[in-house]
DNA sequence: GCCCAGGGAATCG
DNA sequence: CGATTCCATGGG
């Protein structure tokens, strides 16, 4: 249940959200969180504050208009979290796997923001990752209320290398103009990936130079809602290995991508290293 | 100095 | 085909 409180909207009783979770589980990289706990970032032209208290989601400053229009799609309020944790707990460790990380949900992103930010994590950290996105804003995004939108592919298909060396995003600058100049003259025809076949969707995608095999789900993952997408990178192989012995159980089919990001959590925050 | 980081392209055999 | 090597940059 949504309600309005003064300007700020509250979702009453909500599960499996935990803005710790959903914004620090490396699927965004622009969310910083407050001394307070909350959590703020910019969407599309949008800047959002959440929090959670008790069992209710407060969304700061907004609307019941953007909310349904814009947040209700961007957190992904209509997918039944609970049923798909219930199916793959018949599993012992993902059901370990999704009780430590139930409060993720995988948030439905700007296509091109999040196909460049995967190509910028190419081979690097995520204090990096950040780093580099955040000099891309600064440098070339729109200021609003003090926060910088993502560049658009338009503005930064313009760009010289020259210009974007300023981000230091080293030989993945290269890349990061090849995706703008496909995406803003519409060689790359993003509107169909949500709902064209997945091997369709890879092959589309693949054709942006920086992006392969884990990029590429990570976009569809991301931006797409495509939660059959299953990115593997170095910790969710190695995690496969030692929890699966390097396979997904089958009862994973068909939520890949939301069992991966259990996983990640799940191995990032218990690593013997 | 050396190693590695939510990989991918180029270049081998 | 699979396996190696290089790619910029910054932090440990």
């Amino acid at each position: 249940m949504i309600i309005e409180d003064g300007k700020n909207l509250i979702i009453k009783d909500v599960s499996n959200f935990e803005p710790d979770q959903v914004f620090d589980c490396g699927q965004a990289f622009r969310w910083v969180k407050a001394v307070d706990g909350s959590w703020t970032g910019i969407v599309g032209r949008k800047k959002l504050r959440v929090s959670k208290q008790g069992n209710d989601i407060i969304l700061f400053n907004t609307t019941f208009k953007e909310f349904n229009d814009i947040w209700k799609r961007y957190f992904d309020i209509d997918r039944d979290y609970g049923s798909i944790i219930q199916t793959i707990s018949s599993d012992p460790t993902l059901k370990a796997a999704a009780e430590f990380g139930g409060g993720i949900r995988i948030l439905v992103q700007d296509p091109w923001e999040t196909i460049c930010s995967f190509i910028i994590s190419q081979n690097n950290n995520i204090p990096r990752i950040k780093g580099i996105i955040d000099k891309l804003c600064t440098n070339f995004g729109e200021c609003i209320d003090d926060y910088y939108t993502f560049p658009s592919a338009e503005k930064v298909s313009k760009l010289t290398l020259e210009e974007l060396s300023v981000i230091k995003s080293g030989f993945r600058a290269k890349y990061i103009l090849d995706a703008a100049q496909k995406i803003a003259s519409n060689q790359i025809d993003l509107s169909k990936l949500y709902d064209c076949d997945i091997a369709e969707a890879r092959e589309e995608l693949m054709k942006i130079k920086g992006v392969g095999p884990k990029v590429c789900d990570c976009a569809l993952l991301f931006a797409f809602a495509r939660i059959e997408a299953f990115p593997i990178d170095v910790w969710i192989k190695r995690a496969l290995n030692e929890m699966f012995g390097g396979e997904l159980p089958e009862v994973a089919n068909g939520y890949a991508g939301i069992v991966q990001q259990y996983i990640f959590h799940y191995a990032r925050n218990n690593s013997d290293k």
